[in-house]
DNA sequence: CGAGCGATTGTAAGCGCTTACAATTTTGTC
DNA sequence: GACAAAATTGTAAGCGCTTACAATCGCTCG
């Protein structure tokens, strides 16, 4: 039922016979609610078609009714999954999104983090998408009174989902080593307008330690710098190629860096896995079209399960229930970029 | 200079010594308000890092800071860029952006746009991305008090900016027709849950118009619906090739349609432009890489253009001047997936 | 020099909700 | 059956802003 006029609480009050105040705390669940009231006010608000004013709430003392999500770029295949499955699960549960890319920008970042108190009024909670946080950072927005939970972080005192970054690394770096490579390059986005990258670097780590383990070490100049798209992995190829010469085997730490240095090595008259074994990590739709070798990750999953926690979190705010922390599986997928080494051996 | 408590308007009152009703009006730049005035509660409100409560701003009947970008889906190449070329622009212009995914869903489509005064309640105006509305809907909400703009809608009482698509669709469809194919396929994403959707129908345009030029009809067997994905394409394809046997072309009306129709051909040991040329709109970045030939659009420009256009409705209420439309220009592109026809003469 | 007028500023009444706290009803107990 | 405790409901005071409308100010004009 919808009338012309927006209903107010008043308006379910008058039509259920309560007070305005006995409606409110039944609208939101609270204690101290007969069944009778709360059934009656059901009623009256389900017939005026009511719906409590977010601004009205906010302004009260209330809840917003919306959360933000916070990504570094909202168009990168993995932010834009994400952000989907995340709004997905927020408008089932009543929450509004905000979507706040810090383009990345450190500017736009600090920005964004230099107020927490105006990001507090707009919204209840805030889901961070891969945010690259230091120590002083994570405690104000621990201490802003929002709801927080995030996706790709570690370390945090809040909820978070991901993948084992250093593990998938390992995996995929270590299926090179298994092929017979020695002399890996890796593609990494670990730098990105002066801040370090978490996720990439813990990426690093994996490929370090499985290089390790086969008693091999990581040489400067085969680690580069590429961002995490496909132009920047063609530009760290190309440099790759014309600095340094092609290696055996390339490992990018995300498909689309991947794609990047397919694209320059066709440029070059050079293929996968003719002349360089390549591997990535994501499992791209684009991946299985182009043949990359690749270990998957389940990224809708992960922005659904994040966005879930926090839904929890913002149902129950009394309750502090400590962090808790899920790495969902990945999975090596061996396609066609990739195929046992037939250079000379090891020096 | 923050200070540990939010500061109200009542602060800037007191410290510019004016009364809170003059340093509304001031803040808000409205008129009769003097130099001096403005000046002072300018200074004021910088030195108290006043920013206004939106809530209650909204709750006394002005403006909530905040715009609603209402897209289809979110993940598709074409939405995230335009998504986040919004984003930046709405930013930049002080408004919060709610992100509305319809998830392809007619039920959440209804849902949205069931009840415009909720959402005419959280938000100041909505950026609609190729949304398909019927009149009524139009009508609701042009007259729902929101400010109005959209990409790739045509016939509306707002500001709009896209392509020409027809004119996009028969740029591709000459082409092909050019290179002496007359056996076409069309895969098109005409219709998506039941409701038909605009911009692919006027493609089909687009389509028809060229083909008619070269006096040819367009065969019913020959368009399939394919949604717009890759995996749609793939299907589609997959059907097509099953059910009527390869054209010598087709035109996927969007590029991640031609790859998932890319992909089916590979999988039935096929290809582009061997056995059957393939050309697609949109220029996504990865057909650079698959060397497909496309009419390029420019997607972030269109969501940064009609974001602008909204911010400026936003900024100018009161003024009444017509819906503006504006349609940027697409450019074919050739690369390798089209080819001249080797097939039998026409029939 | 005072009326009259436009420009500027202030007063006060909400906007629709939440929440102390007070009032009332229900329940349980002896 | 009366009284205290517990459960339920109501009263009223804001939350921080916008906006009619009233008040004031500075001038011009007769």
């Amino acid at each position: 039922m919808v009338s012309a006029q927006r209903a107010t609480i008043q308006d379910v009050a008058v039509l259920s016979g309560l007070s305005i105040c006995t409606v409110s705390r039944a609208l939101r669940n609270l204690p101290n609610v007969s069944e009778r009231a709360h059934r009656k006010v059901a009623e009256a608000a389900e017939k005026l078609g009511y719906k409590a004013s977010s601004a009205a709430a906010r302004l009260a003392g209330g809840s917003t009714g919306s959360v933000a999500i916070i990504a570094p770029t909202a168009t990168a295949w993995f932010f834009a999954q994400a952000v989907e499955s995340a709004e997905e699960v927020f408008a089932d549960g009543g929450h509004d999104t905000v979507l706040l890319s810090l383009r990345n920008s450190a500017e736009v970042r600090n920005r964004v983090f230099a107020d927490l108190a105006a990001l507090r009024q707009r919204v209840d909670g805030v889901l961070l998408l891969n945010v690259d946080l230091d120590a002083d950072e994570i405690d104000a927005l621990a201490g802003s009174g929002l709801a927080v939970a995030s996706v790709g972080m570690t370390g945090v005192p809040w909820d978070n989902v991901g993948i084992d970054d250093e593990h998938a690394a390992w995996q995929a770096t270590s299926h090179l080593l298994e092929l017979g490579h020695w002399d890996l390059a890796v593609l990494s986005g670990r730098e990105l307008g002066g801040h370090s990258v978490r996720t990439s670097n813990n990426r690093l780590d994996g490929f370090s330690r499985a290089l390790a383990e086969h008693d091999l070490t990581v040489h400067p100049d085969l680690v580069v710098n590429a961002g995490s798209s496909i132009e920047g992995g063609r530009r760290a190829m190309t440099e790759l190629i014309a600095h340094r010469g092609l290696p055996t085997a390339l490992f990018a730490d995300c498909d689309e860096t991947a794609f990047g240095a397919l694209k320059a090595l066709r440029e070059h008259g050079l293929g996968a896995p003719k002349d360089v074994s390549v591997i990535g990590i994501d499992d791209h739709p684009m991946s299985w079209f182009l043949g990359l070798s690749t270990v998957a990750q389940p990224v809708a999953d992960q922005g659904a399960f994040a966005a879930n926690l926090l839904c929890e979190r913002l149902q129950n705010p009394e309750q502090d229930h400590l962090p808790t922390s899920h790495f969902l599986d990945t999975k090596l997928i061996e396609r066609k970029t990739t195929r046992r080494n037939r250079r000379t051996e090891k020096p």
